[in-house]
RNA sequence: GCCUGGGUGGCGGAACUGGUAGACGCAAGGGACUUAAAAUCCCUCGGUCCUUGCGACUGUGAGGGUUCGAUUCCCUCCCCAGGUACCA
């Protein structure tokens, strides 16, 4: 019997299917495990990503279940966004069309895949059942205040007259006609995130099951800063000028104040000044310059005379007020106190427009002079030139200084946090839109909770530019107020596709239930939190902080009771391949190129670097093709061999062959052994064995030992994989028994055994079929994890090395449990050793318990 | 730029908390089987050098440091990747 891939797996994913193998109830009897992948966007296709990620998961599910969890492993989509409507804008198909369709063919491809997904809890979150209670919690939130109505600047093409996401704009220009984008500003909607700043940032602290690098970035993120808001009244009127600062020990050393250009104040302080047209000139000049470089260090620092000046609160120093491009309008204040001397943005400020500078801390080592300096002095130091406050060490002075201020009513304590509130507003169609009405007399009005949900109208059209489709809908903007029952007009925004993916793996806990609020607190009490969420590393910040955000929302509510959604997390790396780029045709598919010669025009085709996988570099490849060519089982394994999660998969053809000769190899010796084996019990781990039976029965328990911990620890499946091909070889290594040894023949089979039970939630397919080969009744599904003895895995002999001055001269092997003193003794006396050793003098002698003993000589 | 990671043979990777660098797989080379090929099974496989040995030296992006001992810890630098708030 030849190993038929095909076949198998079809016939498994059906008999799975059949028996809702996979489909779960809430059971208290039970220990429950939550696991979630994150889930895809529609795209059309299932990419290697994917099947990375939902293999991953899908071996951890199914090892969850044999070790007797009832886990809850739900799929669905995240069905709302940018690519379904820009393929209505350039192929004329609906949104929902597109959408459904690329649904369709992708659930497929996951089937094919066959993980072990309870499809009865499937969400598709643009259909109005699952938007309808996000624009529940919508109007709930604006109840609360937690939504709320600003201005904000977005991307703008004045010749499409649409705004552009971030990716849209490429070097400033327009993606679709290439005019130069413009910032404009929107009134817009806000999820108060800042709100719950502390508590994000505090609840870091609570999740000791998320990779370190992930909570640094969020911590990093929301960036909270101790700080001082300082005063400074302007010189010529009442008026005050507000900064944020965290170095108010350099506050003697501010000798001039900076604006953000954006700042309402800029333009107000100018008016009316000779200076009015310079500085207009300046602000629009500035709002073009891309965010990012403007705060780099080596961008140009730029600004201009806003013609009036502030006085310092502490010195009583007449100081210029300048706009500068480096300061933030929404970070602090907005407003900044410029130290030159001990701020390298500042120096560089002061030098190009002539500004004075004052040293206030001194720098112990090698004092400073104001003439001398070429740049910023940023370390610490002792205070001078600072008042009262001269000659402390100016860290130990930041807490006296902050509150010498607050003394003089000029400043107070303040905490900064560098995250800014969630903009939620798209001018876009396909998203969930916003339940508010906005009347004339009221003002912006939820809808009734009763008149839920706001259905996103049907007809509309896709042209690409002159703003959102909906906004031209008349039926659908048209409408009354619900407060005065006058004529109103609906808000057209559309929320963020981030809002629908912060709470679906609530909604998985209860996918039908359909009453108010839309999850069933008993199920979702029941589930909740996520045990293990798994996800690439690119979801880091923003769908991650957002979905904590919420839960803590909607706890807040009483929607939840969980503080934090995800108790472990899992973020893989990225899936990457050489780019391959043709003279005349440029970058070509894998299936362009044969032999490294463009199947076109039979150029030689140039090699480029590894990237992230990606539709315009071309370097993709198609799970469906493996799966066609391998099955499955194959491309599961590759995708878990190749390399441990956490890290970048390089493409390779050549291990995908590795892996199906790895499924072959098992196959083949279960097939060499199946008449020998197939009437006899699997090996009951009592008696003695000796030889190769005692070898085999070691490893395999060594086996089990290895692939759970590198399961259950580690998530290294590599590793795991690693140890079951070495017990494989030592199968084909041992000598075969005869037919008539029932004894060896009972340990093979156990071995055999073994292997399959272990790879089961690896490669389900092929395993079940062997199973049910040689034990006929039964399905491996419900089989519990093998269990080793650590006494038969225990190594009996050990190597012990040996080093003189650090380098390996010899090794011996020794009994387990010799005692320390011999192994030293047998060590010092080898006899490649006294060949380091004759003549020289033993100064130290490093012993490690049973590893490694370091003779160190002079 | 900023924040966060990563860099180990020809290649993917292994090495749990500072203790034998290169497990396992791929590629390559050799052998067995075969009329032959494929498949399969077995062996070799970081580099340099020589006196070819149970050999010496060298080797984990580069350069320093700590240590009896560093892929692992510290400092400086280079390169690559992810995120950077409207891609998801």
């Amino acid at each position: 019997m030849k190993y038929a891939p095909r076949e198998i797996e079809l016939k498994w994913q059906k008999l799975w299917e059949e028996q809702n193998t996979f489909t779960v109830k809430e059971d208290s009897e039970k220990e429950k495990y939550y696991l979630l992948e994150m889930f895809p966007y529609p795209s059309g296709k299932i990419h290697m990503g994917h099947v990375r990620n939902y293999t991953i998961g899908d071996v951890i599910a199914r090892y969850k279940k044999m070790r007797g969890f009832n886990v809850l492993h739900p799929m669905g989509w995240d069905s709302f966004g940018m690519p379904a409507e820009n393929a209505a804008i350039e192929h004329g198909i609906h949104p929902s069309k597109w959408t459904n369709e690329n649904i369709e063919a992708m659930r497929s491809q996951l089937k094919r895949m066959g993980f072990s997904y309870d499809w009865d809890r499937e969400i598709s979150t643009c259909e109005p059942q699952y938007y309808k209670w996000e624009q529940l919690f919508f109007i709930w939130m604006y109840q609360k205040g937690l939504a709320y109505k600003k201005r904000g600047t977005v991307n703008w093409c004045p010749h499409c007259h649409t705004v552009l996401a971030n990716e849209q704009v490429e070097a400033g220009l327009c993606w679709r006609c290439q005019s130069e984008v413009i910032e404009k500003h929107l009134d817009q909607w806000f999820f108060r995130i800042t709100d719950y700043a502390e508590e994000l940032l505090e609840g870091c602290n609570t999740l000791p099951g998320w990779p370190e690098r992930v909570l640094t970035m969020q911590k990093n993120w929301i960036g909270k800063s101790y700080g001082c808001e300082i005063e400074f009244p302007m010189a010529d009127s009442k008026d005050v000028i507000k900064v944020f600062t965290t170095r108010q020990d350099t506050i003697y050393g501010a000798t001039f104040m900076l604006i953000a250009a954006e700042h309402p104040l800029t333009t107000r302080l100018a008016e009316g000044k000779p200076q009015e047209k310079v500085v207009r000139d300046f602000v629009e000049r500035v709002k073009k310059q891309d965010r990012m470089m403007r705060t780099s260090d080596y961008y140009e620092k730029e600004g201009v005379f806003l013609g009036a000046h502030c006085l310092n609160p502490v010195t009583g120093r007449k100081m210029p007020i300048f706009a500068a491009n480096f300061v933030l309008a929404d970070y602090g204040t907005g407003c900044v106190m410029a130290v030159p001397t001990h701020d390298q943005r500042d120096f560089e400020f002061a030098d190009k427009y002539n500004l004075p500078k004052i040293v206030v801390i001194q720098n112990p080592e090698n004092p400073l002079s104001e003439e001398s300096m070429t740049e910023a002095y940023v370390d610490e130091g002792l205070l001078v030139n600072s008042g009262p406050f001269t000659g402390r060490k100016n860290l130990q002075a930041l807490e006296d200084i902050a509150e010498h201020l607050e003394s003089i009513g000029r400043g107070r304590k303040t905490v900064e946090y560098r995250l800014r509130d969630w903009g939620i507003s798209r001018q876009r169609y396909w998203g969930a839109p916003i339940p508010i009405i906005n009347c004339g007399l009221c003002g912006s009005i939820p809808v009734k909770e009763e008149d839920l949900p706001v259905v996103l109208p049907k007809e509309a059209e896709f042209k690409g530019e002159g703003g959102s489709p909906l906004a031209q809908i008349e039926s659908f903007v048209k409408t009354i107020c619900p407060k005065c029952g006058g004529p109103a007009t609906r808000e057209t925004d559309t929320m963020d596709t981030f809002v629908e993916s912060s709470w679906y793996f609530d909604k998985f806990c209860s996918p039908h239930h359909n009453q108010k609020p839309g999850l069933e607190k008993s199920k979702v009490d029941y589930w909740l939190p996520v045990d293990q969420y798994i996800g690439g590393i690119e979801h880091a910040i923003l769908h991650l902080l957002y979905a904590r955000f919420f839960t803590k929302m909607l706890r807040d509510l009483g929607v939840l009771t969980v503080n934090e959604p995800f108790t472990n997390l899992l973020t893989q790396g990225m899936v990457c391949k050489e780019t391959m780029k043709c003279p005349t045709h440029g970058y070509l598919f894998p299936h362009e190129v044969k032999e490294g010669i463009c199947l076109q025009c039979g150029a030689t085709v140039a090699v480029g670097k590894t990237e992230k996988m990606s539709k315009s570099l071309k370097n993709v490849i198609d799970p469906t093709h493996l799966i066609d060519r391998y099955g499955a089982d194959t491309a599961r394994m590759f995708c878990l061999f190749a390399s441990p999660p956490e890290r970048d998969l390089e493409w390779s053809d050549m291990g995908v062959e590795g892996s199906f000769r790895f499924i072959n190899r098992i196959w083949r010796i279960v097939m060499e052994y199946l008449s020998d084996i197939r009437r006899i019990e699997s090996f009951n781990e009592t008696g003695h064995l000796e030889g190769d039976l005692k070898m085999l029965q070691k490893k395999y328990h060594q086996t089990i030992r290895k692939v759970t911990i590198d399961i259950e620890e580690r998530f290294h499946f590599n590793t795991a994989i690693s140890a079951v091909m070495e017990l494989v070889n030592v199968l084909y290594q041992i000598q075969r028994p005869s037919g008539d040894d029932v004894k060896s023949l009972s340990v093979i089979r156990k071995a055999i055994e073994t292997v399959i039970i272990l790879l089961f939630p690896i490669v389900p397919h092929v395993t079940e079929e062997l199973w049910d080969i040689i034990d006929g009744e039964g399905n491996l599904s419900g089989k519990s994890w093998p269990v080793y003895d650590p006494e038969i895995a225990r190594e009996e002999k050990i190597t012990i090395v040996i080093q003189v001055k650090g380098k390996v001269r010899s090794k011996i092997e020794v009994d387990a449990d010799e005692d320390d003193d011999t192994i030293k003794e047998r060590a010092l006396s080898d006899e490649r050793v006294r060949l380091y050793t004759e003549n020289k003098n033993i100064k130290k002698i490093v012993y490690v318990p049973k590893k490694l003993i370091n003779i160190v000589v002079t």
